[in-house]
RNA sequence: GCCGGGGUGGUGGAAUGGUUUACACGUACGACUCAAAAUCGUAUGGACGCAAGUCCAUGAGGGUUCGACUCCCUCUCCCGGCACCA
């Protein structure tokens, strides 16, 4: 399809996959074949579909595993991706194989780091000292996705927070507009709650505890409430402990330990000490908080354990207000948002392009000078010392001040992967376009996507990332829109037999070997009738067997003159099948396929345009077998070109219904009758037989009546 | 702890106020076959019953309603996410 001059633009986008070493996933499949079918769909509907697919191959992800089994990174994405599109061409989905995208790419990452220029210019990146993981033994920084429970991923150190001086991207400065936006976006709500929370506003108010000696002002402290109506039941001051003292996350237990010092509760004037406690998050609020251990179960468990006091109380709303009349409150709103760390001191990444002299300091890489090439190295390990393996490499980092000329050395930390994937589907649309990061026209006629599928764990860090980049590139000028994705469909899980799918247990399912064993399409459709695919599915051989028997039936099907018996069944089946795929419950579209066609061996067969009228139905979900069919019958080519069938809702209503007769709620009859029969007509008929009558003879009872569907005669006791 | 999602036959699931268990898997029996596979057919929630039939059943308990898998309340278990969130 030609982006330029298509008339109904519909971009369907998948987020593209990490390419492992083992291979495309069946989960994968079970993602893109679920979106694929809609794309199929919205194209038969008379849409210009754009449906690209790309590898997210850059970062810690492809970097670990090159490094578990002694490959360089670079020999490594080469073979993966040799791999990755030869297994994504055999599912049977429509990409535009002309527009790909693989992040490691020189052409796409030179637009990364440009990205982050621009980031730079905007002053929405910034260098700051911030605490990271950091594992002993594998010497390297991990990202927090990373770290489980306080252990490292890999060999289960645990791990220590590393100071280092970072480059971040002040997404906190977009918390509130990615809170409010949430509002307007057809996304579950199920992701936009989760984003909430990852944002996780809260208002309060900032307290002043005023020290005990009123000359010592500096001896105040301020903590952040957002129950200042508790404030009068304070009996201490936390504050955080120092970060070189052992703050373990893993542990539960509260410890302290008294400051000698006491300041004053502005609400009750009385004296209360300071403590030193592990539970409480320095970079969070002012880093410090009341104790009110009648309120709170933790103040309470610390409060018990040191014998502080514990003032019992009701929490006041008089308190919001006079702490602000009375000048020691001021409210604030403060988020849990934390700025982007970018920065990566590992190899397998773009360079950050950025240039520190000695007399400018820092200076961005010059536009017309990227991309900034990752050489080719072989130390490509990463050392630890909070540096990368670039920072080895003297003719990588020596270079010019852009600003002044002098001697200067370039940024050696790689970005984040997450910076990667926040801005590739800009790009898809203008692969090709060698000048720009995306091309003005082409990205006003297909952007934003129309229909985003992807997995629900991306909620909080990729689709919140993109956001963000989204609503920044638009405030410096580059696009106009600042939601990156109208729609998003967030898949379930597919498990084996019941089991989560994973190595070590050697459940995983190569697609490869169910594509060639039982035919692509067979494959399609078994995982789409597992379930609907926002809630996933279990994954069973012999489920598979039957979904191979079905499409052999199919193609057994024989066909000749047009059978009148079925054609009010089929108009209700493009009605149903259409619906359902619109609302993505292919499994149940697929049960109506099923149902239809054991109509069809009842009747012995089915007409050359009612099978024409099959095939197309099944496209989407079975494009080679409807293909093939639609050939046999003799359509032109291809199926996958017609338009969707259209139903006559006229022939869809039934004249004749079966009215349920109840006793006291009880089926006990059904009677086929005329759709518009009255109840006293119906009563009549109810009452005529036995299976009735025996119930209600000789009793009174009232009559309860839906036209078509229900008869109930109710007797009172 | 908080926030989501869920609990329906032997299994995956269908049904969003009106015949619970569609569709499929599995199982049993039958047909075809020398035999097996494949295919086709029949049956298949539970209890009692020769049968007609009756009763019970959508995690548990309660409520609303002529009628509840569906709506409301309480509880419980499973799955997922977040978490010393001040």
């Amino acid at each position: 399809m030609d982006l330029e001059s298509a008339k109904k633009p519909f971009y369907n986008l998948m987020m593209f996959p990490y390419p492992s070493a083992e291979g495309l996933h069946v989960g994968n499949m079970y993602a893109f074949t679920a979106a694929d079918i809609y794309g199929r769909f919205k194209m038969m509907q008379g849409f210009d579909v754009f449906e690209p697919i790309g590898l997210d191959g850059f970062g810690i992800h492809s970097e670990n595993f090159a490094l578990k089994i002694g490959r360089h990174p670079m020999e490594h994405a080469k073979i993966t991706e040799k791999n990755f599109y030869a297994q994504l061409h055999k599912v049977g989905n429509m990409y535009d194989w002309s527009k790909t995208v693989e992040t490691y790419d020189p052409d796409y990452y030179r637009w990364t780091q440009w990205i982050f220029v621009q980031m730079y210019k905007a002053g929405l990146a910034y260098r700051a000292t911030s605490k990271v993981n950091w594992c002993p033994k594998c010497k390297t920084v991990l990202a927090d996705e990373q770290v489980i429970d306080g252990k490292c991923e890999r060999c289960s150190t645990e791990t220590i927070k590393k100071a280092l001086e970072q480059w971040f991207f002040r997404i906190t400065k977009y918390a509130q507009r990615l809170l409010d936006n949430l509002e307007g976006l057809d996304w579950s709500e199920k992701v936009k709650i989760s984003q909430r929370n990852w944002i996780g506003r809260s208002e309060g108010v900032i307290l002043n505890f005023k020290a005990t000696n009123p000359k010592s002002q500096n001896e105040s402290i301020s903590v952040f409430t957002t129950r200042p109506d508790t404030v009068h039941g304070a009996t201490f001051v936390a504050v955080a402990t120092q970060a070189s003292s052992l703050k373990s996350q893993a542990s539960k237990e509260k410890i302290g330990k008294f400051t000698g010092r006491y300041v004053l509760n502005p609400a009750t004037g009385n004296k209360i000490p300071v403590w030193r406690v592990n539970y409480v998050d320095e970079s969070y609020g002012t880093g410090a908080i009341m104790g009110v251990p009648a309120h709170d179960t933790r103040d309470r468990e610390f409060a018990n354990k040191y014998g502080i006091d514990i003032v019992e109380m009701e929490p006041d709303e008089k308190w919001w207000k006079r702490a602000e009349e009375e000048g020691w409150g001021k409210r604030e709103t403060h988020y849990h948002l934390r700025d982007w760390l970018i920065s990566r001191q590992r190899y397998w990444g773009p360079p950050i392009p950025m240039i520190k002299c000695p007399k400018c300091d820092w200076q961005p890489v010059a536009e017309d000078q990227l991309p900034v090439l990752l050489p080719e190295i072989d130390d490509y390990q990463p050392e630890g010392e909070g540096k990368g393996p670039l920072a080895k490499h003297k003719e990588f980092y020596e270079t010019k001040c852009p600003k002044c000329g002098g001697v200067a050395v370039r940024e050696t930390d790689v970005s984040d992967t997450f910076l990667d994937s926040a801005w590739y589907f800009l790009r898809y649309p203008s692969v090709g376009k060698d000048s720009v990061a995306w091309d003005k026209e082409l990205t006003k006629k297909w952007l934003p996507v129309d229909m985003y599928t992807g997995g629900p764990e991306h909620s909080n860090l990729h689709l919140l990332y993109t956001r963000f980049l989204t609503m920044a590139l638009k405030d410096m000028g580059h696009l106009d829109f600042e939601e990156p994705f109208k729609r998003f469909f967030a898949h379930g899980m597919l498990i084996k037999d019941g089991a989560k799918m994973s190595k070590s247990k050697g459940n995983v399912i190569n697609p490869d070997e169910y594509i060639e064993k039982y035919g692509v399409d067979a494959v399609r459709m078994y995982l789409m009738f597992l379930g609907p695919v926002d809630q996933g599915g279990d994954f069973r051989d012999t489920g598979m067997e039957g979904m191979t028997r079905f499409i052999r039936r199919l193609a057994k099907i024989p066909v000749g003159e047009d059978k009148p018996a079925l054609e009010r069944g089929l108009h209700r089946l493009v009605k149903k099948v259409g619906e359902d795929i619109e609302r993505r419950h292919y499994n149940t579209a697929i049960s109506a396929i099923m149902e239809f066609v054991n109509s069809v061996f009842e009747v012995g067969g089915l007409g050359k345009d009612q099978a024409g009228v099959v095939w197309r139905l099944m496209a989407p979900m079975a494009p080679y077998l409807a293909e093939e069919m639609w050939e046999r019958l003799g359509g032109e080519f291809s199926v996958h070109q017609q338009r969707w069938p259209e139903y006559d809702p006229k022939l869809i209503l039934e004249e004749k219904a079966t009215v349920v007769v109840q006793v006291n709620s009880r089926v006990r009859e059904k009677l086929v009758v005329d759709k518009e029969t009255d109840a006293k007509t119906v009563e009549q008929l109810a009452l005529a037989s036995d299976k009735v009558k025996k119930y209600v003879e000789g009793k009174k009872y009232r009559v309860v009546f839906v036209p078509g569907k229900i008869l109930n005669l109710v007797i009172d006791a």
